[in-house]
DNA sequence: AAATAAATATACCAATCGGTATTTTATGTA
DNA sequence: TACATAAAATACCGATTGGTATATTTATTT
């Protein structure tokens, strides 16, 4: 069985994780947890540490939803041109998903903790390499089974897509235009398409 | 003559600006810019209505200084080809330029007031969009002059660059790397060779 | 059901926030 | 040089910040 603090703790989490996302750590307030969640201070530091610590957690339970659905998704077919499909179907549909917990963590969380809150910091970039990496193994593997062009710069074509993904979910956030992004993604597709695909 | 007052302000603007960029609206208070200046409060509030009209003037300084020269270098050069080569070498060097003065100001103050001061974000929005619409104009301008493929379309086409950039921006100043803006314009050029170009 | 332990609420702390009123200092002019 | 004015420094305001110590309530176990 769950205990109490438990279920608060989750409560917790879950009622700040959008508002730290929206606002970034220095603007969301301990006075705004406790009446999003309907507790109290009492509550809120008899489970977590300091703020420092829920920031983490909030981190990572945004983490959770809109990134991890991902990975999930590339494990569950084979084929290295189905999981860049995969991915940039993903991506299609981010700004929808992401759009209700705050917008894009990577941006938001990245941006926010760039001149303070270095701990944050590293889970953000931790976070990003381990997303820029998924691209790279794709690309290997595409490799390997001689579906990809062997020329191709795994490393750095990776880290190219990464920065044209995430340049368009800013300007898509920017412009409150999702077509942005659906546009980067058709880019995309073509893109591998001519230039990385035998 | 300059009045003192007039010496004074744009002295509360130059060492207030890094700082706004840096660390955003919320997060830079008054005490922090009467530190950095060496003056009072009085003294900010003798030359500033309040906090929201110097991180205004701030936006407009750095603004002033990371992208106005831009602008002054396309209009320099007559051919649409070398306009667009100016804007990727100016590009190239823009992780030097705006390291200084605390980041990229379009993606921090752009992401900073996501979900706070409008005001503030109006401004950023408007130097987003004069920005594409400028590389729009070249890609007609190119058109006009036939070194361009008519079929492209300008708009899309200069959203997407747009998003490229700002997406290596990002990366750049995540994993403090200026390869990834770089590498992109290295893409760039390669991509209106071959797509852009007649 | 009573006793104990866990969890939450309340009251409070010093520090800091943006902003203002007032006093002091510096400047420009007669 | 004296005077008027402009500018900057100081002292203060209520509100809010993250965090803590204590009191009270709620769960859990005996």
């Amino acid at each position: 069985m769950v205990s109490k603090a438990e279920r608060t703790r989750n409560l917790i989490v879950a009622k700040s994780a959008p508002i730290f996302n929206q606002l970034g750590y220095g603007e969301t307030s301990l006075s705004t947890i406790c009446t999003s969640t309907g507790l109290s201070k009492g509550a809120v530091y008899g489970n977590f540490k300091d703020k420092n610590e829920l920031a983490l957690e909030a981190f990572n339970f945004i983490i959770r939803q809109s990134i991890f659905p991902l990975a999930d998704q590339i494990n569950s077919v084979n084929s290295p041109k189905v999981k860049l499909t995969v991915v940039f179907d993903y991506y299609r549909k981010y700004y929808k998903r992401t759009i209700e917990l705050g917008g894009c963590p990577i941006l938001n969380v990245g941006m926010d903790t760039t001149h303070q809150n270095p701990e944050l910091r590293k889970r953000v970039t931790d976070v990003m390499e381990k997303l820029i990496l998924g691209v790279e193994n794709i690309i290997l593997e595409g490799q390997a089974s001689n579906d990809f062009k062997a020329e191709i710069e795994a490393d750095r074509y990776a880290k190219r897509i990464y920065s044209m993904i995430e340049g368009s979910i800013f300007t898509a956030m920017m412009q409150k235009d999702e077509g942005h992004i659906i546009e980067m993604m058709d880019y995309l597709e073509k893109m591998v398409q001519q230039g990385l695909y035998k």
